[in-house]
DNA sequence: GGCTGGCACTCTCGCGCCGGGAGTGCCAAT
DNA sequence: ATTGGCACTCCCGGCGCGAGAGTGCCAGCC
């Protein structure tokens, strides 16, 4: 009993079922696939298979369907990652290349993603961990009110409103905003987030005692927002492929779509990035750790500016799906938009 | 033949079918409303409210549905906006409280209106129109690139990149951005955003000529910011309750949520906003422009600080829907937001 | 030992049939 | 205008049946 071929079987069955939605049976696989052997002889490597734990009849006497193991193994070992073709990747390049700010990077991104895989994609807006300072604004509003912006080298803009004890709509208060402004570019600007977020509990005992309080009150805010994990927020495009799927996924439509609007989880998931596969992780089926998933696979990597990896995009979809060409897309547009945020 | 009692009769049709789901028959309605007439006396208004057009009945012989006309003529005159107890005010006041600025605000208002109506919340961030400039900000990134920032009274945050043709990271560049700040500054603060938008256009001429193409194409890049109508944003919530609807809605559940992920026709729905019953607009079924949404109801009002309205949020479901609950939630929802972002 | 053809067996699926039940429409009477 | 009565229609669930797909196993063969 050859091992090879029985993995070129279970090989097979993968790409078949993902193919036709249907459980496959022996005969069809001969139709398709020229093993050079028998039914007969394929039907003892599914029962093989089947003790293996990697496929699954639904019923008696019904073709198999592979288990998560079976998709599992079929990542790991039996396929390629497909490689774009020259004017899919023209075409990815261009799509992106109309963006025209952060916003829209990630808008098109994510669009871009669901439409090439033909599913749910997720996007996370590039994380602050990795960036720096490029400037810290204070805005008064209303009467005891401050809004402070903070803008990083990615792009992006974190706000804040505080509430401070005074007025500051004075002559006083402007004043004071503005020597704090000064102050805290200068404490700031230019540091990763880490280093401002350390230099910045320095700054209220180099000021004014008077003036202490409310600078205690602005540090913490802004270090707030450097920390903050929270506020990291992911878009999602392409819900509406979950509907496509088929009749036998509505039933877990409604805890899916649940899950996909916990945005810390997803977060979470699309935190954890392996590198083997070209950098793309796949997790499949009850290998998520958020039972509303259970029925469907995560393909994630991650993507950013220089070096560092700061943040992280991929699809949702049903175990059964193509793997290779879903691991493609999301590594191409990975690349791409990475290619785009680094000029 | 009363027409009152024919009226009274739809009502209880709507309220019955929106309870049960189901097509309700004469003799059901006897059960549950006690109207002082006969199963045959009802069965004669239910012939005449089909003639009318405002219920119909799936198959001969079954129960009747209401129309979306039925429907209508219901939110119109036959029910009034349930209000809230005083228990929920306060959970819903209390819980909007918490939110720390803009971003939390709006997603904790979406969340808080798709939990309470177990429906599809729609959110539309605080319009740019009706609010003036706080803020502009200029930070050059990379060699030829300018982020340009716009920080409005409502908090909100709009942000441009361009290129420039020239290094900005000079020391002349420096000084041409200090000058161009101010001048910018002057020529824009405290304006709505449509005098803004004219008084800038005045601006490159006043400078340098040196600086002048700089001047208008950070200019445009402004006007663009403010008047964009593409980059107002909506966010979405409870979407996994389309799927607890019933099996009569799985069919219709994919165009719905494809529909659901064109904003730009949400912003459009969100946008029309009636003054009567409240200020509380419901769209419904084929009343809808958008044949995605032939199927649901959208109930919509408007929010904002202040006495102007910069927003709409609102909430899409299934046209069997419970109206007057869902208004007085929309309504109220809207109330205590306006409230929050009023101080 | 591994492969193959053959064969009996099992289970699903679609179809047609049937009876019960809910609901209607109409009519004649009040 | 309302009502009770009655015949009629149609859906729905259960049942049986045959076809089809697929399996498991066995005996023979290389």
């Amino acid at each position: 009993m050859s091992e090879d071929r029985r993995l070129r079987v279970l090989r097979a069955i993968v790409q078949d079922y993902v193919h036709t939605s249907e459980p496959v049976g022996s005969k069809a696989l001969l139709e398709r696939h020229h093993l050079g052997v028998s039914a007969a002889t394929v039907r003892n490597d599914m029962a093989a298979l089947e003790e293996e734990g990697l496929i699954a009849a639904p019923h008696t006497s019904a073709g198999r369907v592979p288990t998560d193991a079976g998709y599992r193994l079929f990542v790991d070992r039996l396929s390629a990652i497909k490689p774009m073709s020259a004017a899919e990747q023209r075409a990815i390049s261009q799509f992106l290349e109309g963006a025209v700010d952060l916003d829209d990077v990630v808008d098109r991104t994510v669009r871009l993603l669901s439409s090439l895989t033909r599913q749910v994609a997720v996007v996370q807006y590039p994380s602050l961990s990795r960036s720096s300072v490029r400037h810290v604004e204070l805005v008064p509003i209303g009467g005891e009110r401050l809004l402070v912006v903070l803008i990083t080298t990615t792009g992006r803009v974190e706000q804040r409103v505080i509430d401070v004890g005074t007025d500051l709509v004075t002559d006083d208060g402007e004043q004071a905003l503005a020597t704090l402004r000064a102050e805290l570019t200068r404490a700031t600007s230019g540091r990763t987030l880490a280093e401002a977020s350390t230099e910045l509990s320095g700054v209220p005992e180099r000021l004014d005692p008077a003036l202490r309080d409310l600078v205690r009150a602005i540090s913490t805010a802004l270090q707030d927002a450097l920390v903050e994990e929270r506020e990291e927020r992911v878009v999602l495009a392409g819900t509406a492929n979950l509907a496509r799927v088929g009749p036998d996924f509505t039933t877990s439509l409604g805890p899916v779509l649940e899950a996909l609007e916990e945005h810390v989880v997803l977060l979470k998931l699309l935190g954890t990035v392996a590198e083997e596969g070209g950098g793309v992780a796949v997790r499949i089926g009850h290998e998520n750790p958020y039972a509303g998933l259970h029925t469907t696979s995560m393909v994630t990597t991650g993507y950013g500016a220089g070096t560092d990896l700061v943040a992280g995009l991929g699809v949702v979809g049903p175990t059964r799906m193509d793997y290779p060409t879903t691991m493609a897309a999301v590594r191409a547009v990975a690349t791409y938009v990475s290619r785009i945020l680094a000029q």
